[in-house]
DNA sequence: TCAAAAGTGTTGACCCTACACCCATGG
DNA sequence: CCATGGGTGTAGGGTCAACACTTTTGA
């Protein structure tokens, strides 16, 4: 078969993840100081080359794992970015994830590249167009919070209603009613409670439960959608 | 500078555009029949390659008008597809993008491209990975007609209530019902009525109205939101 | 016994849905 | 005068937001 495409111009296609992580207080962002040129010594999403014999997902996950070291992470794709000299170096295409991880995992962050965890409004300024990824990111967040229970990614196996209330407060960027939340929530029906107790943060101990997803999938394939 | 970046793979990147009409009864999509290898014969989505001194919005921006003569037409990059083997030629990576087309305009369809509309539910199996990218694209506009007015786009400049009515059905794929659509409509305040009838479609007439983008846009930013 | 966080229900306001009849007109 | 589509309002149910006190226990 001729090759009706080879006068087409190619263009180099990179990934850029924003890696979201939670503390217990904060939403925070991952960062990586280049050491490298272009805009060496500055903040920036970690990010990679696409390779010719693997996906976009893939390439992110490539990248993910190198450095946080974490396999099966959630990540999303948001979107290309393809202002014409977004890279003074060469034409590339960009294409923004957002992943969501579990900080307290046991990451081993890759020290070759600096990395640091920011709250996302302390976060520093990036280079090229990566704000506006991180911006981006942030509201489909926000929107897939409230309708996929994507959450949970972003915390512990076991973790206490207090912990998941401070993780939507930080996702959605505002405070919630603690009685209308835990309502809600047991509205949906999608937790499993434990018997255990998490002694750290009181004396009484508060309760642990975990997202049920055997029962969420479940209710999913019977008509339920989750909705915050 | 020396180019870091000499090393690593290059790809094709093509637009691909779901073109969304509204004949006042069903959503419909435009399709080409390709007159070129590979898959000559089928059905298709107009398509384009990047080219290096452009961005994704004007590469498809450029189809689009290539297809239908059009300018200004509402277009959102929806997100990459990037199977290895998607395209049989070459490794291409492609963007999609759904646009919103008035089909009353005196759009002039490009002969060159055998372009046939059908409707959303009708339309032919597609080459590559087209049809998953129609699907997504129909989910984000559902989506997005429910979150911003964008459903003017669809429409001519004067159109009748039964005519917005019947497009959020066709969009929604479900049936609503009359008086609490228009009382929701109404509520927004974001109409203009006129004094014209369209006369068309009944003995009485029916009343005109326009979209009023600038009561909507000062509404905005004094904190207004769509929500149908 | 006291400090500190956990846990727990109810009420009123608002919004959404269901629903049916009269109007205006051209033929 | 009649057939056809256009136009209009309300009542009941459900959902959402506001709100405060009691419990537990380690120090």
């Amino acid at each position: 078969m001729i090759n009706l495409y080879k006068d087409e111009d190619k263009a180099l296609v990179a990934v850029d993840c924003i890696i979201f992580g939670f503390d217990n207080e904060n939403l925070k962002i991952l960062l990586i100081k280049r050491d490298f040129e272009p805009e060496r010594g500055k903040w920036s999403l970690m990010g990679g080359f696409l390779k010719k014999s693997e996906t976009l997902d893939e390439a992110a996950d490539r990248v993910l794992r190198h450095l946080t070291g974490l396999n099966n992470v959630y990540l999303e794709q948001l979107r290309g970015y393809s202002k014409v000299d977004r890279d003074p170096v060469e034409r590339t295409l960009s294409l923004a994830y957002y992943a969501l991880i579990n900080i307290s995992d046991h990451t081993e962050i890759n020290e070759e590249y600096s990395a640091k965890w920011f709250n996302i409004d302390e976060a520093p300024s990036l280079i090229f167009d990566h704000q506006e990824m991180v911006r981006y990111a942030i509201s489909r967040l926000r929107y897939r919070a409230q309708t996929k229970p994507i959450g949970f990614e972003l915390l512990p196996q076991k973790f206490t209603m207090k912990q998941l209330q401070s993780l939507y407060e930080a996702i959605l960027g505002e405070k919630l009613d603690k009685r209308n939340f835990i309502n809600k929530i047991n509205g949906l029906d999608i937790l499993l409670k434990l018997d255990e107790k998490d002694m750290n943060s009181s004396r009484k101990g508060s309760y642990l439960y975990t997202f049920d997803e055997l029962k969420y999938r479940a209710k999913v394939s019977d008509g339920f959608t989750f909705k915050l």
